[in-house]
DNA sequence: TAGATTGTTAATCGATTAACAATC
DNA sequence: TAGATTGTTAATCGATTAACAATC
């Protein structure tokens, strides 16, 4: 069983990497790696070794080969079929986001209560009333809840419901799921306040220094 | 000295009193905030305790008083002037968030290379070039960075260099800060994948289960 | 071969949980 | 008073770091 702390640090492996490939490096050493990241070497072999051995004593890792190992392990050499629920500021700027695809997430539509357009770059805005048929219809890999926290509970029932298992929460709502549920949230406003406490700790500091 | 862990817990506190409060309920015990937000009441009381003794034996915490000690030690009880550079699809979405006022942030000006018009929900949007003169003569207690992510660097800097000592970061990059600066990112790519691991992880558990 | 760097075990550190006296 | 629930100390658990043999 992998621990969360671990998971979390995944993604930044891989970023990483795939920079380090575009810029043409071959090789890397744990130590590297943890120079930019700001952790410890140990701490990046171990969190490797957690799924096999992709270094080679003496040598590090070949750039290629671990970032495609990560990608596997992210899972990210698969295509993944997505809908947004909700089409207002958020729901339509993650629309709008052409980067998805290069990681294999498709946007198939989106859905809204009051659809204003019919389409948002291509993808086509359909009634919240058609959700249900849709998700019977379709498959539907990732669900996206994009809506106002008000009704992200219910949006969220409704897809569970109808078989999604894997939900992308923008609403700050903490959602009870099933067992066999997956949600990764995006709590913008908690991530402000926790700037806005560190504003006022550093300033505090500051003061208290003077 | 608060610990990391404490502090991103500190705003699903606030965030839940706020709701008990709205909901008119007026005392609450650790017990029943734990298993709202799926930790344990001793973490409740340990958490809330290094900021002083909010409770009272035997009665729990007043819901009103513990809103307004958390608001101030997140410093939601200030009022924030931010900007936000890079008019793209995360730019237009924050800039017309309405929802940042409530906690005392105002959005005071956009910044783009190519400003495509004017305003953007009643706020100007001005070339980048104007940015360190802007800086100069505003006031700016937080910057949002939502540029593309080769620029983000260089905005990074030019925020720095001007005296920004808070930063929001939304583009895919690790910004190299000096220590005085407070940087908060919202790795939304990071989260996808982390979704994307678990989804996969969660059908290889059902298959090896079949 | 000598130097470098992994994979992995053991030691340390910190965070979470349990327990309970204090007290409303 | 009796019951409830805090604040806080001590115990446990897990994650991070250090160390080093293995080996490229």
């Amino acid at each position: 069983m992998i621990s969360e702390a671990v998971i979390k640090r995944l993604p930044r492996y891989y970023r990483h990497l795939k920079q380090l490939s575009d810029s043409g490096v071959e090789r890397v050493s744990s130590n590297k790696i943890a120079s930019v990241l700001n952790i410890t070497a140990s701490q990046v072999r171990q969190d490797l070794c957690n799924f096999g051995g992709f270094g080679q004593q003496g040598y590090g890792y070949d750039v290629a080969k671990l970032k495609n190992e990560l990608a596997a392990i992210l899972g990210l050499d698969k295509v993944y079929d997505l809908i947004i629920v909700g089409a207002g500021n958020i729901g339509r700027a993650l629309a709008g986001y052409k980067g998805f695809k290069d990681d294999g997430f498709y946007v198939r539509a989106l859905f809204d209560i009051d659809p204003r357009c019919s389409s948002i770059n291509g993808i086509k805005v359909y009634q919240m009333d058609f959700l249900k048929t849709y998700l019977n219809q379709n498959q539907v890999d990732i669900a996206i809840i994009a809506t106002q926290k008000d009704s992200a509970k219910e949006v969220a029932s409704e897809l569970i419901a109808n078989g999604v298992k894997s939900i992308w929460n923008f609403a700050p709502v903490e959602l009870e799921v099933p067992e066999d549920v997956t949600v990764e949230n995006i709590s913008m406003s908690e991530s402000l306040y926790v700037l806005s406490y560190r504003s006022k700790t550093r300033k505090e500091k500051k003061n208290s220094a003077q």
